[in-house]
DNA sequence: AGCACGCCGACT
DNA sequence: GTCGGCGTGCTC
């Protein structure tokens, strides 16, 4: 029986005798369960507040570390029965105030688990029930033996570092990034009594570059960012290479001088060592980098870092999003349409839209930047929810590409390029400069044909095309990576004409390389490149000398190309008439974002954009109106065939060996959606699983109303995960799609 | 998601 | 005769 508080007489359990004095928690565990688990937990333990802290529990024959959801509840003799909580981690808990209540908010929003949503928010270590790390800043100097003894020192490494550290106290954070090996000099002067390591304190800034000038739009928009220290948000709109990132220093510098914590979020790619030591010296505090490259141990400790306030500001991909930020001031999201910061597999949160439930919750600013914003993020600017601060002017003398969208009909292509890129790329070549080839698509060819028969090769377990690989003689499936020989005849009619179609980056390399054979032609994309660095050393190597680079989405931004004067871009097409209602936007970005790579400082750049449709909408607003008037079509479009910003959707997939069970499922979950307000399209083919060998189908629900559309959801995921039909397949939820196939 | 339990194929 | 395939169901 429940323990029943009675109006008016307080806690009658104070005054039972509670002999063994066992109460219980609810605690969230890192698994697919739609609710927390409850476990018995001895009063002493529970003493101080559980909520928030990890606790190591029974579950099954095994162990896992949970997070303890409320308070321990008073019990009875019934929660003996319970399994017992083994062992409480944190004394004080690790996720709590804003963070804790975001969190809560997120696992509600997107109908996730919060087991699995709190697990998602921790670093791996901790989320297995590591201590703490860790994290006093701590910085060199030389000892007063050292100010002495240096001039007497031998010429050497040691030396160079013993000099480098009588100008001043250096952290290591900076150490690290500017002098590799550093570590090693340190020891041997720490030997010889000549070096000491002090701890520091992270919040004293000392730029050591000083900021530029800003010109007077940039001044503008740091101005109204920073003119509230509440919650708002600002669309910072700018064209490439408008000066954003100086608009973003300046209000960090701002932010930093008021004590508070400052966090940017970027792209995957966007995270270079050239950006993070840009920040390091112009702000001049350490930088907390956090992404998918750094160790375990690593990202534990700039978590840690973030939730002390000894990290003053984090720069981090998607997943910084969920750092703690006790002293938070402002927050960030550099090109924020990119469809990085949205996760595709687990828990299905976007990173730039949990980042403004936070920024909302701390009641800091935020700041959304991009040189094409997505159409939600306009649309709200729009509608007025959003400051929109625009950027016109490119920084410096820079002018902006001239684009020629260039008819292919009927022209002869060679790997897919036509006379008129030939000669644009010969011209480029001859006159010093350096051609980027864009092809959204890896491989040799999309597809291998027989020209007799029709037959082309699938993937046995996906049935999507097979891509052909190395010269023609590998098909890859991109879905579930099989591989196997290309066949030498036609398996459907033994004939030999089996043609590869299409071009992929490998065979547009083999054509320019023999074309062009006097300059270096560098194909770069995920087959060819796989750190991050490795691209950056490729470029390093090619310099400024003439030359042709071939790449794929990698190569759309980051990473200054100084001498690049033409890009070509072939390849489009599919994506003009893609099925899904974001294609048409992101091949915008996409090419807006590439032609801003051509043409730097003196040198006026060329875009040819290669198609056979010149005719196209898309294509013809773009390039003659520009990227907003695109944008302002097809938010029209959007409205008219309702689609997001004007409609919310959520999307069930479901998978299992056989189709039978997938539909059966569908079907049920299908009629328990009574409510007018909400569409639903279904059961529907969905893309190709990442598991080879599933079937895998989904049911799309919309609704004008995001409320209705959330009210719909809370009583219908429930009832999912007991439906029978449910337990023959793997079903998810994904609130707010970001693409429909 | 793990993990155990359970019932059918090719091997020491 | 057993090792192991993955289908099914459960975990406070």
């Amino acid at each position: 029986m429940r323990c029943v508080v009675q109006a008016g007489t307080g806690s009658p359990c104070q005054n039972l005798p509670m002999p063994d004095a066992v109460r219980r928690v609810a605690v969230a565990l890192p698994r697919p369960l739609p609710t927390p688990f409850d476990y018995r937990i001895d009063a002493d333990a529970a003493a101080s507040p559980l909520r928030g802290c990890r606790l190591r529990v029974p579950l099954g024959s095994g162990e896992i570390i949970g997070i303890a959801v409320d308070e321990a509840q008073d019990a009875n003799d019934e929660a003996l029965a319970l399994k017992p909580v083994l062992e409480r981690i944190d004394e004080t808990p690790l996720l709590h105030g804003e963070l804790w209540s975001s969190l809560a908010w997120l696992a509600r929003y997107l109908h996730a688990p919060i087991g699995e949503v709190l697990a998602t928010a921790l670093p791996a270590t901790l989320r297995q029930g590591a201590p703490l790390p860790e994290t006093q800043a701590h910085g060199w100097r030389l000892s007063e033996a050292g100010q002495t003894a240096l001039p007497g020192l031998r010429a050497g490494a040691p030396r160079r570092l013993a000099e480098l550290l009588a100008q001043g106290v250096h952290d290591e954070d900076g150490l690290d990034t500017r002098h590799p090996g550093w570590r090693t000099h340190a020891r041997s002067l720490t030997r010889r009594g000549l070096a000491e390591r002090i701890a520091v304190d992270a919040a004293v800034a000392t730029p050591t570059v000083p900021p530029p000038m800003l010109n007077d739009e940039q001044r503008a928009a740091a101005d109204a960012i920073t003119a509230h220290e509440s919650f708002a948000v600002a669309l910072l709109d700018g064209v490439t290479g408008s000066g954003k990132t100086e608009v973003y220093l300046d209000a960090i510098a701002r932010t930093l001088a008021r004590g508070r914590q400052a966090l940017v979020l970027v792209p995957e790619i966007g995270l270079t060592p050239q950006m993070l030591e840009r920040f390091r010296t112009r702000l001049g505090v350490p930088i907390h980098a956090l992404h998918s490259g750094l160790a375990e141990g690593e990202r534990a400790r700039t978590w840690t870092a973030a939730l002390r306030a000894q990290a003053r500001v984090i720069v981090g991909t998607r997943s910084a999003a969920f750092v703690p930020l006790p002293d938070a001031g402002l927050i960030i999201v550099d090109e924020e349409h990119d469809g990085s910061y949205k996760q595709f597999d687990g828990i299905r949160y976007h990173a730039r839209d949990f980042a403004i439930v936070r920024a909302k919750a701390l009641g800091v600013p935020i700041v959304l930047g991009s040189a094409t914003p997505s159409l939600e993020s306009l649309h709200n600017a729009q509608a007025g929810r959003y400051t929109h601060l625009r950027l016109h002017h490119r920084a410096g003398a820079a002018r902006p590409p001239q684009v020629r969208v260039i008819d292919v009909r009927k022209r002869p292509l060679q790997a897919g390029l036509g006379p008129e890129a030939i000669s644009a790329i010969e011209s480029a070549l001859a006159a010093g400069g350096q051609v980027l080839v864009f092809r959204n698509r890896r491989g040799y060819a999309p597809v291998l044909l027989c020209h007799d028969c029709g037959w082309s090769a699938q993937c046995r377990r996906c049935d999507s095309p097979m891509t052909v690989h190395g010269a023609g003689r590998r098909l890859i499936c991109h879905h579930c990576g099989a591989q196997q020989p290309a066949p030498p005849a036609c398996p459907q009619c033994a004939s030999l004409a089996l043609q590869p179609q299409g071009n992929g980056t490998e065979r547009i390399e083999e054509f320019l390389s023999q074309r062009f054979a006097d300059v270096p032609v560098l194909r770069i994309d995920r087959g060819s490149t796989q750190a991050r660095d490795g691209l950056q050393k490729h470029l390093d190597a090619l310099g400024a000398q003439p030359g042709i680079l071939i790449g794929t989405q990698m190569l759309a931004k980051g990473h200054d190309l100084a001498n690049l004067t033409l890009v070509v871009v072939v390849g489009i097409d599919e994506g003009l008439f893609s099925a899904d209602f974001r294609s048409g936007e992101k091949l915008a970005q996409l090419l807006v974002q590439v032609a801003g790579r051509a043409g730097r400082a003196d040198k006026a750049g060329a875009v040819l954009l290669q198609t056979h449709h010149p005719d196209h909408p898309l294509l013809q607003t773009l390039v003659t109106q520009g990227y907003h008037a695109f944008a302002d079509g097809e938010l029209g479009e959007r409205e008219a065939a309702g689609f997001p910003p004007f409609a919310h959707m959520a999307l069930l997939r479901a998978e299992a060996k056989h189709a039978d069970p997938v539909m059966h499922f569908l079907r049920a979950a299908k009629q328990g959606i009574a409510d007018v307000a909400i569409e639903v399209h279904g059961p529907l083919a969905a893309p190709m699983p990442r598991r080879a060998g599933y079937q895998r189908m989904q049911l799309i629900l919309s609704s004008p109303s995001r409320a209705a559309l959330q009210s719909v959801l809370d009583a219908w995921v429930a009832s999912l995960y007991t439906m029978p039909e449910a337990r023959r397949v793997r079903w998810s939820l994904d609130v707010d799609p970001a693409d429909l196939y």
